[in-house]
DNA sequence: CGCCAGGACGCCC
DNA sequence: GGGCGTCATGGC
């Protein structure tokens, strides 16, 4: 990865990157596109942090308005741009559909998220759809003023006066999370260095966390890449192409390969 | 109308 | 330990 500042904005230039396969395939839900007559753009957050960004015609991508500072501190680790991705695929490519999914959408990468706000998105998130998902983050959000509340905040709340975010049976979920991180007993922070059954564990312990919802914190969260989230697309792909399991050789990167794939089956086996 | 969505819970055996 | 109905909401 390579930038330059110009003027207000970070140029940046990198191989394996795609903003609509990175902030539009289901691991984060506060990213709109606005698209313009020339450039790709999306507006979005990383918990409390604000960012546009832009891809221009010459394949850069301008990250709009922001200072060198903040891009090095907060954005350079956001989307993972110190991790090789040509050779985390090249090594994907030995699998025979881990290389079609690498082919459709090389441009994924696994962002790394605030552990806080994927725990709450994540627990609206079970049966659920994405559209519904964003719609009542956005809800949440908006009543903070476009900032996503901490844990202390949300834990404020309870089950009935979160009624405006109209998440249904997920609310007294989002109140028993809000008030256990909020008041200590369970420390996102800790868990996150835990050995990963502990991990599991420990978020479990959470009502409404169960092992889907366990392995996307842990995976989106966390960044513990071993992590490998079940849901009904993967549970598809693994039927169909990994009847024997998934291989060994992976496991240490399962979940930035579940990304691919979930990304593959939703989006590009039907136009095969 | 029924079916589904990046599931978990409670209860049953 | 596995199987199954239920849980809100909204798009199709």
């Amino acid at each position: 990865m390579d930038y330059t500042v110009k003027g207000g904005d970070i140029l940046v230039s990198t191989p394996d990157f795609d903003l609509d396969e990175t902030l539009d395939c289901g691991q984060a839900f506060r990213w709109k596109k606005i698209d313009s007559d020339y450039l790709c753009t999306y507006q979005g957050s990383f918990y409390n942090d604000e960012l546009t960004v832009s891809k221009s015609g010459e394949g850069e991508f301008i990250f709009h308005n922001i200072s060198e500072e903040d891009f090095l501190s907060k954005w350079v680790d956001y989307f993972d741009f110190n991790t090789d991705y040509s050779e985390l695929k090249r090594m994907f490519s030995e699998d025979a559909t881990l290389s079609e999914a690498c082919k459709f959408a090389g441009g994924i990468r696994l962002l790394r998220q605030n552990s806080w706000e994927c725990l709450i998105s994540f627990i609206i998130s079970q049966n659920n759809n994405i559209p519904r998902i964003k719609g009542i983050i956005d809800r949440l959000c908006d009543n903070y003023g476009g900032m996503f509340p901490d844990a202390e905040q949300l834990s404020q709340e309870n089950a009935d006066s979160l009624a405006y975010l109209r998440s249904g049976f997920r609310a007294k979920y989002l109140e028993d999370a809000a008030k256990r991180v909020g008041n200590g007993i369970t420390d996102l922070s800790a868990i996150s260095t835990l050995p990963i059954e502990e991990a599991r564990r420990e978020l479990k312990l959470i009502k409404g966390v169960g092992p889907k919802v366990a392995e996307c914190i842990l995976l989106f969260g966390m960044h513990r890449t071993e992590a490998f989230p079940i849901d009904v697309w993967i549970k598809r792909v693994l039927g169909e192409y990994y009847p024997n399991g998934f291989p060994e050789y992976l496991s240490e990167n399962a979940g930035i390969a579940q990304q691919y794939l979930f990304h593959y089956i939703r989006h590009g086996v039907e136009k095969k």
